[in-house]
RNA sequence: GGGCGCGUAGCUCAAACGGAUAGAGCAUCGGAUUUCUAAUCCGACGGUUGCAGGUUCGAUUCCUGCCGCGCCUACCA
């Protein structure tokens, strides 16, 4: 309601202005004012407009403020400071609004999205980088299906890459173990954390040895091309890894809906496909001399034809011909003919779209607790089975280290004139997560008196230094059990659990997510396992009270709130939201009106940091007006009942909010 | 060298297209009617927004230069 009534106030503006001064502003600003006093919404347009008109800002602001007239749902304009123009609204329409839950619906865009997220390397234990990834792509699906979107989340599995190479060779060249060995290792309970210790050696191994290196590549090569031993073992080292990143993901109640695997990529002859396309359209050209000589190459993205043509002499010549600069070059196909990753990629983002004229074959892989099927991509598969791709937009959830790659693919994409498709193309950036070199220490690392002097030190799963994901939720979780045993020894042990359990994953995703993505995490156990603060907990602990007061009080919160509007008055809301006394309040129940307002501000920026500020906004406000206004004991009863409204309003929308970030409220805490 | 990003309180971070007195959390110190449970609340302390210019009615935000830091820049994936 609350961004209905922005846009309401917008278009009257803009109509105004049209009429008034024939100006066509095709963006009408409009800020929230410091303090509710001011008002809800707050127009600096007059100084924009000082220049045009040639006036001075507060006169045009008395003007628009005289002339605009009356609008719905907003008291009259005001005239604030040098030039702002202040919009009031009428507060207990609002309350009313927000009481009945009352949501006009945005017109939604129609098209299905295809968000990507996870693409863990299977071959090792997911650690808190993979943890960032993941709450960042499942809280911005749950974004988008809030705002109403059709979504699939997909999660690519590299399994053919080196990473998965190594650890076959640790098993069969290191450790020497049988086929029937390693698919018995592969069933114990956290046999990625094995692979994670054996990963690290491998690495070791190969410094030990140039030798050693060769045989990597002999294993990478067999496992490309399948039907042996090794690709055998890397099948089932894969897919067993990859089975324990769904469970670890599935603590945090992150699901999947598709997993296309690079083997199928290779099997089902995507990139042939695009080769094709690639070469038709001119996008690719073929070197015959220089360092890249019998390579397929493309312009590295982020490297402009004018600039090469006005830089050195030396370029010039190719220049001309249309050619790339050596160091501009990304090659897509080595001079032995094989495709490299880039290649790849090309070639899934055209499936992806719906452009490169092939299909994966599908298999149902993994169930989770709760019926949902995960698919997974397969050379030869059922006959029935959901549609995937062919997708009107995308967001990949990357970090920043592969803007270069990502855009390399979109301008594959503009090169073959899918523009429509690069224009909805988002690669969803976000910085690392990093260790302090206190936790680094902490872990029992080593470090050079240069890393100690760091502020962060970034993770390496090849070194195997780096804090698994299931280490910090099992520490989670026993952290907040030991509150909660103490707190609730009432409760069955079961009870306690799935309450530290619920606290746990608030902790983490709160976490995630509050910090925006530009940001590097430098990780630290101590700020990560708080439970105090601007923390997940402190959100949750808010809804929790809330629920507490209805409980105490003898009401059921859902049936309160759907009976609010019968109990509640208008008049009463008028009396208690206006005037002085009535503003903190009126605070708190603003804030409730922006839940879809914050969620559109993401969704456009993909920045969900900014809901993760506004849950604790939420929850900071509701705390402060608990701490202050006794409910149950109020004498009052209008008044009572309107506290009671209040509760259930912010009850309502708090929980909504942190359901979209994922996190879910414990019955008590 | 080139590309991308960052630099804000002791620490970790906010501040949407440039806007009203640059805000939180943590830490430190001092308080809270024994209540709808204190995983809470209130207060104090804490700032030349890296430096120097420029644009503007207005700059943490935009531009230029400098300083410092990180990431990317493989015929690895």
């Amino acid at each position: 309601m609350y961004r209905h009534l922005e846009r309401r106030l917008a278009q009257h503006v803009r109509e105004f202005l049209r009429h008034t001064y024939d100006l066509d502003l095709p963006k009408i600003v409009i800020e929230q004012p410091p303090k509710v006093e001011f008002g809800e919404y707050a127009l600096p347009l007059a100084f924009e407009l000082a220049k045009k008109l040639r006036k001075a800002p507060r006169k045009i602001a008395e003007e628009i403020v005289n002339g605009l007239g009356s609008i719905p749902g907003f008291e009259e304009m005001e005239l604030a400071g040098a030039g702002y123009i202040n919009a009031r609204l009428r507060r207990e329409e609002l309350a009313a609004t927000l009481v009945a839950d009352e949501r006009p619906r945005a017109e939604v865009p129609s098209g299905k999205i295809l968000v990507e997220h996870s693409s863990i390397n299977p071959n090792k234990a997911a650690h808190v980088g993979h943890l960032r990834n993941a709450i960042l792509g499942d809280t911005f699906v749950r974004m988008l299906k809030f705002a109403g979107r059709e979504v699939d989340v997909q999660n690519y599995i590299d399994n053919t890459g080196v990473q998965v190479a190594d650890v076959v060779v640790g098993f069969l060249n290191i450790e020497k173990k049988s086929r029937a060995e390693i698919e018995q290792l592969a069933r114990q309970p956290r046999f990625d954390y094995y692979c994670w210790d054996l990963y690290a050696r491998v690495s070791q191994w190969y410094a030990e040895n140039k030798q050693n290196v060769q045989v990597r590549q002999q294993a990478l090569h067999a496992i490309e091309e399948g039907n042996n031993d090794s690709a055998a073992v890397a099948e089932v080292i894969s897919v067993a890894v990859l089975r324990r990143h769904l469970e670890t993901m599935d603590r945090l109640d992150i699901e999947y809906d598709f997993l296309p695997r690079e083997s199928e990529i290779l099997h089902l002859h995507f990139w042939d496909a695009a080769f094709a396309k690639l070469k038709e359209g001119g996008v690719l050209s073929f070197e015959t001399e220089g360092k890249n000589n019998g390579c397929w190459v493309m312009r590295r993205a982020g490297t402009s034809k004018s600039e090469i043509a006005e830089g050195a002499e030396a370029s010039a010549e190719g220049a001309e011909k249309g050619e790339v600069a050596e160091e501009d070059q990304k090659v897509i196909v080595r001079s032995n003919g094989t495709v490299g990753y880039v290649g790849k990629d090309i070639a899934y983002h055209l499936w992806k779209f719906g452009l490169l004229g092939r299909d994966f074959g599908y298999r149902r892989f993994y169930r989770y607790p709760n019926g949902h099927d995960c698919w997974m991509s397969t050379a030869v598969g059922a006959l029935e089975h959901p549609h995937f791709g062919n997708v009107s937009e995308i967001y990949n959830v990357i970090d920043a280290r592969q803007a270069e790659a990502q855009n390399t693919v979109i301008e594959a994409l503009r090169a073959l004139g899918d523009n429509e498709q690069a224009d909805h193309y988002t690669h969803f950036s976000y910085e690392m997560v990093a260790l302090t070199p206190r936790c680094a220490a902490e872990l029992g690392y080593q470090l050079s008196d240069e890393d100690k002097s760091r502020p962060y030190i970034e993770v390496s799963g090849r070194k195997g230094f780096g804090v698994k994901a299931d280490d910090l939720l099992d520490r989670l979780i026993a952290s907040a059990k030991n509150e909660v045993d103490d707190r609730h020894p009432q409760l069955t042990d079961a009870e306690r659990t799935t309450i530290a359990t619920q606290i746990a994953v608030g902790a983490v995703r709160y976490f995630m997510l509050k910090f925006t993505k530009s940001s590097v995490i430098a990780f630290d156990f101590k700020e990560a396992l708080s439970f105090e603060g601007e923390t997940g907990p402190y959100a949750q602990y808010a809804v929790v009270r809330a629920a507490n007061i209805f409980r105490k009080g003898g009401f059921d919160p859902q049936e309160f709130g759907r009976n609010a509007a019968d109990r509640v008055s208008a008049g009463d809301l008028a009396k208690h939201l206006n005037g002085e006394a009535g503003n903190e309040i009126w605070e708190l129940w603003l804030a409730s009106a922006k839940t879809s307002y914050l969620i559109d501000q993401c969704v456009a920026t993909t920045e969900p940091a900014y809901l993760a500020k506004h849950a604790f906004l939420l929850a900071q406000l509701f705390n402060a007006f608990y701490h202050r206004h006794p409910i149950l004991s109020e004498a009052d009863e209008g008044r009572k009942k309107f506290l009671l409204a209040t509760v259930a309003v912010v009850r309502r929308e708090l929980t909504r909010v942190l359901a979209v970030m994922g996190i879910s409220v414990p019955a008590v805490m």
